[in-house]
DNA sequence: TCATCATATTAGCAATCACTAATATGTGTG
DNA sequence: CACACATATTAGTGATTGCTAATATGATGA
């Protein structure tokens, strides 16, 4: 395995650390959308909405494509839907880890 | 698989979102170390680093055992430990697909 | 070409975050 | 007990981030 700069890591993972990226990768995770369906889906406004799509972008985990007057986004890969399944596995482990070692306080 | 709330999930990848935090994280990744330890190993501050480890702590990601005078921190198990390695992974592939697919340009 | 719809960009403000310095707590040892 | 060392906490400040509203760009179709 390669190394990787930190900074380009940072720069990656910083598009996991807001919630409304996390909605949006969520709401195309498994099949691409216009902006206005990823608008509609996380009921928010289409400024900020564009805002976190251009992040996400340059964080290379979505890629879009244009078609007539409708942009679509999508997930980059397969290894980015991974990582946001991932997400959840771990999380959910550590849940039931801390639920399970924590609660003798009760 | 559970249903992850997402505030909860947040709070998790919270963890993610800071260099400082990443930088232990991977001193940490392998071996148990004390607080002073990661200190040198980062070259870091100790007020500062001791308040990221309170962090990583509250997201769930490490845990700590007092060892007479010293804290030891860890990285909470293989799970989180494999979300790194993951990190890595999925960031050389987007850099390698980024690289592929758009140096056309050049 | 003009009007309309979809998306992107910009500016300004409020909220959040990370850092430093100072201080407090806690633990072992003479 | 008193001192030294390891770690945690607090307060204050500067920097970064996210949001909204307004405006700009770009595409379609009458």
């Amino acid at each position: 395995m390669k190394k990787v700069d930190i900074d380009t890591k940072m720069k990656f993972l910083h598009g996991f650390s807001n919630k409304t990226r996390i909605q949006i990768l969520e709401s195309i995770k498994e099949d691409e959308k216009t902006v206005s369906q990823i608008v509609d889906d996380l009921n928010g406004n289409q400024s900020n909405i564009s805002q976190h799509l251009a992040c996400l972008k340059g964080c290379g985990l979505i890629v879009g494509r244009q078609d007539g007057k409708y942009v679509y986004y999508r997930v980059r890969n397969q290894l980015v839907r991974d990582l946001l399944t991932m997400f959840d596995v771990v999380l959910e482990d550590i849940e039931n880890n801390i639920a399970c070692c924590e609660n003798h306080l009760d």
